[in-house]
DNA sequence: TCCATATTTCGTTACTTGGCGAAATATAAT
DNA sequence: ATTATATTTCGCCAAGTAACGAAATATGGA
C-alpha cells in the first residue's frame, strides 16, 4: 500500500465524525490539563457553579469558562442553568459511556494526590461562603 | 481496587518528584494524539521496530521516533535494542501502575474502531514483509 | 426602564507541539 | 577502515493552545 492509499483511508475516517477513536482522543485532549483535571475532581460528587470553580483555580473567568466547554464537549460534565448561576457536574457516573470510563479511573487514581487533597479542603471552604458574596468579588 | 491501594505505590512516585496528576497528565498528554494512540494499539500483544510503526503510521522516522520517545516516557511502552534495530512493545499489562489501566481502558475502547480495524489489516501486511526490505525502503 | 451580575465570546499574546529534513549516533557488513 | 542501515537528536516552521482583558449576552432586581 503507498502513501495515497493512507490518505483516502485517512479521509474516511474523518467523514466518520463519531469514530471511537476522534471520541478517544477528545477526552484525552480535555483532560491534559492541570486545572481541567482540577476541575474535574473537585465536581465529584457535587454540582458547582462557575464562580465557585473560579475561585479554587485562581484563574480568570473568561479561562474558567473555556475550560469547562471544553470538558463539556468531551462530554465529560454537563451543565443546568438556574437564574444567573450555571451548574456545572459530572456527567452520569453509571452509565457504560466512554467519558463515565475515564472519570471513574482518575477518581479513582487522583484521590490521593496532595494538589488533589488540598483543592477538596479548600472547596470546603468555598462551599461554606456566601455564593452572592463569592461571586461578586471576581 | 480502592483508594487506599494507590498509596502504596505512591511513595515512589514522589521519591522522583512526580505527583500523581503529573503521572496523569503526562499519561494524557501522550495519549492526545492520534498517531500516537495508533502506534500504541498497534503494539497491543506484539512487539514492533520503529520501521514497522514507521511504514505503519506514513510518517518521517524522525517523527516516530519522537511519539515513540513521548509513549516511553508516559512509560506507556517499554524498548528493547536487537543489533541496529529496536522494539518497542506496551508496558507490562498486568501491573497495578496507571499506565497499564490506560492501556488496557483503550485496547477495549478502541477495538472497533474502523481506523484501528484498518491498521490491523495493514500491519498484518507489514509484519508479513521482510523486515530488512522493509526498512531499507525508508 | 436601567443597572448590576454571571457567564461566554472574542481578540491578542506567549508558549507548546507535530511535522519535516539534516546531522549525529550506533551497529552490522564488506 | 569504510560503507550501509536503523534510530535518535537538533533546528526550524506552521498550527494549536492557555492565559488574559474587553466586549457581548443573558438574567434578576430596583
Amino acid at each position: 500500500m503507498t502513501c495515497a492509499d493512507v490518505i483516502i483511508t485517512y479521509g474516511t475516517m474523518l467523514d466518520r465524525k463519531n469514530s471511537r477513536l476522534r471520541e478517544v482522543l477528545e477526552i484525552h485532549k480535555a483532560l491534559s490539563d492541570a486545572n481541567r483535571l482540577r476541575a474535574l475532581i473537585a465536581l465529584d460528587g457535587k454540582e458547582l457553579c462557575v464562580c465557585q470553580i473560579t475561585e479554587l483555580l485562581q484563574l480568570a473567568p473568561s479561562t474558567v469558562s473555556k475550560h469547562l466547554s471544553i470538558l463539556k464537549q468531551a462530554r465529560l460534565v454537563e451543565m443546568r442553568k438556574v437564574g444567573r448561576w450555571i451548574y456545572y457536574r459530572l456527567s452520569d457516573h453509571n452509565t457504560n459511556t466512554v467519558s463515565a470510563e475515564y472519570i471513574r479511573l482518575l477518581e479513582k487514581t487522583l484521590c490521593n494526590d496532595p494538589q488533589i487533597k488540598d483543592d477538596r479542603k479548600r472547596l470546603k471552604e468555598i462551599l461554606k461562603m456566601d455564593a452572592d458574596a463569592l461571586c461578586r468579588r471576581m
